[in-house]
DNA sequence: ATCCGATGTTGACACCGTAAGCATCCCGCT
DNA sequence: AGCGGGATGCTTACGGTGTCAACATCGGAT
């Protein structure tokens, strides 16, 4: 029987599902304090253990942070998948931009985390398929396929990026609106 | 007469021009070693002074961040401006997309200084007024001018975000290949 | 010649990531 | 049932960092 399920886990020795909780922890900090909040020490302190006992399910902290930037690929791919299903054709990817900007403003410092750190593993995220069947699904004969879905991706990315950094003048739904406006251009611009 | 004018500065009590000095010192380490090794006292170091002498200069490490990311800005403006000097119309617009990608990834610690950092002011640098230039000028019917600039610099500043996060299968001289295609296209299909 | 503001120094503090070694607990074996 | 070992967590320690406070030194204006 795990410890966990006692009835007073705070009181164990063994914390239950540590490594869980303290991605959990990390990912409040980050939201809540910005990057800045962010410390090992802070995330252990956070869960009620030492500052070493995190080293038991991460080798370090960048691996903790992976982990978490992991947590938030699920979360954009949800949110992607959730917009692309309301439509179809340009207006999906669309929507699929709109949502990608409103993902960043959301959460900014969790989308800081996932893209802006050098990540070891050129991994393609699931959110990265959504965005590229819909991206090959309009290819027309104005642009390949395989260009088109990198053009619609840097696209949305440099705009939730430049959004983000405060580089356009763009606040609240107006990001959004015009994320959602100039995808749907180059959607039908590229596709048809 | 300035310190910094006689025969042999490093005995000096005084620098000269530490502020500059800093700068340079602090970009050469963030080149060499990466984010991980621009500290506020490597920096110091490198210059020859105390750890508390550049706060003479800079309110904060951020300040000398700052400092050094607006140098970071000016070498980025004259890429591209020399870059869209080199052709006309959507070719130049292409060759400026070359040349952002270029730049970052020559310089991908000082990119990231620069782009991925939230930053106080939304100060529009040089560089984006040169694009903006020659993308107003290739706006035709298909995107107003203002949203067709906005999503050229979206387009360039995502693809090179996400080549430089290696997000994107594109090595050496292919990432600025594809850069320049893209752009192209980009700009042949907006304007016309 | 002198004084003062600009510049640089030393010392200290709290925080961080992490390496080494020790303590405790739970599970499977006999 | 008892026990031994591996998984998990703790304590201590070290070097590094950003920054505050107080002090030292220089050079130009008076």
């Amino acid at each position: 029987m795990l410890t966990v399920s006692t009835s007073d886990p705070d009181r164990s020795y063994h914390h239950g599902d540590l490594r869980a909780a303290l991605v959990s922890a990390a990912l409040d900090l980050l939201e809540s304090g910005g990057e800045a909040a962010l410390s090992l020490r802070a995330t252990a302190r956070a869960c009620g253990v030492s500052a070493m006992a995190p080293y038991r399910h991460f080798p370090g902290k960048e691996d903790l942070l992976e982990a978490v930037a992991a947590r938030g690929f699920e979360d954009l791919a949800a949110d992607l998948e959730a917009a692309d299903a309301a439509a179809t054709g340009s207006a999906a990817l669309a929507a699929q931009g709109a949502a990608y900007v409103a993902f960043a403003r959301r959460r900014p410092a969790l989308f800081r985390l996932m893209f802006m750190r050098p990540c070891r593993v050129a991994a393609k995220s699931r959110a990265y398929g959504i965005l590229e069947r819909r991206a090959a699904a309009l290819a027309g004969p104005a642009m390949p396929a395989e260009d088109l879905t990198l053009a619609a991706w840097s696209l949305v990315h440099g705009l939730a990026a430049l959004i983000l950094d405060g580089r356009v003048p763009l606040e609240g739904a107006a990001a959004e609106a015009a994320a959602h406006r100039i995808t749907l251009s180059f959607g039908r611009l590229a596709g048809g």
